[in-house]
DNA sequence: TAAAAAATTGATATCGTTGTCAAAGTAGGT
DNA sequence: ACCTACTTTGACAACGATATCAATTTTTTA
């Protein structure tokens, strides 16, 4: 079988507890003892039984991932920014697919944290958007870290993104080209990152004096059909803008098909812009101008924050707002 | 605190042993006993201590996904899957990112399935391909089960998907529209799937007598830039092909930007095709005919597998290969 | 109806750690 | 040299489940 601490503390001549005080780094060990135990430690090849320790400490060196985002490339971004800290900690991730409208999500999360003894959770959007659950998990005393599109009040430690100076930026920038008649592609309702969007699209607009056209403003729900559906409206519209800033890139890749079936050249008789930097801002044709978030290192944070709260991290990690980045790729030009 | 199954014995007026047998649901316990001792349960709304079980009976509950693929909606699906079954029976889904060059991958993965007790292991390629490392699994007596391009002749139960023919027929339904000067772009040569998919392809040509051209014939990695490449070789050579095949979704769309870029349209002068069905094949126009794996359903008949080994499933499920299927979408067309 | 076999149950050991608390050792101060 | 304070160490209980094995009850067999 395996090495116990029983072996180790045979092979060392200390006592078990002494042995335990040494691989958890307690203080008031002599050094002699120390590297008496250390080195049958190494010669044994020990390693502590991570059931027995989660058993009596009740830890478990997991934290749990909790989503609930169709956006495939997000997420993937997100595990690899957790799983960078993790691999240096050595934590694990579970993963926890959840479902914003189920009533009893608070209650089945709180029952998997206990049942499992996780140590702590990352919370993504639409999630991070639920006051009650957040609410929920701090009442059944569980640590969590927020990963969300706003600063919120909330006291635990959060990373957000600045979608709204990112908005507001990103239409200077097509304003900025001499582009006047702009439409705009709203997100998904239940997003908080939505109206962000938005709202930086509208007080970017009403900065500089330009007049909202709500035939090019359109109600989106994230997807590609969405995008389509809003780009058959605006184009079939009185007037025509000269740019469209959808909310992500999903939308202005299906923006750009209903353009493109319609023969409009893009970018120029239209210019477009999206929003997260997906995969597919790069590979349509003309490529997507975007906006990135730095979503791994947004997660990357997260974790340390999260880890930072129950292991004594070295460098002290807080709460952080990152900022986002601008990328002008060819859908989007200069108005002639 | 928390309720144990020694409060439950006492509550039911029982053994602790008696209580144990009751929730293992073993056998050889007298019905009343029984349904008094899940009254019980039920009343003081008992859990089992996933530590202590895991300690007694050296198991997690735990299952972890191995995988080292930069596809993120590939992985995405995988995830998926997996957490269905995952969700029904109790188990729960570590994330276990892996570097298939890394020398010392086997024992980092063995270490890592002791130290936690995970109780079997998902193989995802391009580690499914890799005997070496699934020998390594096996002796260490870990349970597995791969998700695979071809059969392999494994011990452990596999899934896996008819990348070559899948690419036969493709190629065939290619062939039937008139094509018989058709290109190929090569995917990355590590994974077992870019053979299968070539093979598919240079079999289906040779059965119908169509002539392989090598300027048109490109080694690519997956990736859109090497798909742009293959592009604008394929589009520099002397003659040009009137269909193109690429081993994946990525790739065909780099082809696809290099022929718009040349002003080639698509698909009245060249058809492209893909394979995997991402996200982008839907979103770029034209959109891409393409290949679609059941991936989701893949994972979750995996996962079964898996833990059908160890937890008594009801139904016994078996290996399985599963057929893909072929999308046609605006991106290939009859030759005119 | 007694003996044998099978089903049911429980007392207690056990898994491999960490926690408690007291004992032993070491230094410093007078 | 003696008292106090602090450091270092270990014996043993505890965490909450499952495993062993023997005791008891019930059923079957002859």
């Amino acid at each position: 079988m395996s090495v116990t601490i029983k072996d180790v503390s045979n092979h060392a001549g200390v006592s078990i507890k002494t042995v335990s005080r040494v691989i958890n780094n307690e203080e008031n060990v002599a050094e002699a003892t120390k590297s008496k135990v250390l080195k049958s430690v190494a010669k044994l090849g020990f390693k502590p039984n991570k059931s027995a320790q989660s058993l009596r400490s009740k830890r478990s060196y997991m934290i749990a991932l909790l989503y609930d985002n169709p956006n495939k490339s997000y997420l993937a971004d997100i595990q690899n920014g957790i799983l960078q800290v993790c691999k240096k900690s050595g934590y694990n991730l579970v993963l926890q697919e959840c479902d914003y409208e189920d009533k009893d999500l608070s209650s089945s999360i709180i029952d998997f944290v206990e049942d499992f003894k996780i140590d702590g959770l990352i919370v993504t959007p639409p999630l991070s958007d639920m006051d009650d659950f957040l609410n929920n998990l701090e009442l059944a005393d569980i640590q969590y870290s927020i990963i969300a599109p706003s600063t919120k009040k909330v006291s635990s430690p959060y990373v957000s993104s600045n979608d709204y100076d990112a908005s507001y930026e990103m239409t200077e920038k097509i304003i900025s080209l001499g582009h006047k008649k702009i439409g705009f592609v709203k997100g998904h309702e239940m997003h908080s990152a939505s109206s962000l969007r938005f709202n930086g699209f509208i007080n970017a607009m009403d900065e500089h004096s330009l007049e909202r056209n709500f035939d090019w403003i359109i109600q989106g729900d994230f997807s590609f059909e969405s995008g389509f559906q809003a780009g058959e409206k605006i184009f079939s519209s009185a007037e025509q803008p000269t740019a469209v800033f959808a909310s992500n890139d999903s939308m202005a890749a299906g923006v750009m098909k209903s353009a493109q079936m319609k023969k409009i050249l893009i970018p120029d008789e239209l210019s477009i812009v999206g929003f997260d930097d997906s995969p597919t801002a790069e590979q349509v044709w003309p490529s997507l101008s975007t906006v990135k978030q730095p979503v791994n290192e947004m997660a990357l944070h997260a974790a340390k924050l999260l880890i930072g709260e129950f292991d004594g991290l070295t460098e002290k990690t807080v709460s952080k707002e990152f900022k986002s980045e601008i990328i002008i790729r060819e859908s989007l030009k200069k108005l002639n």
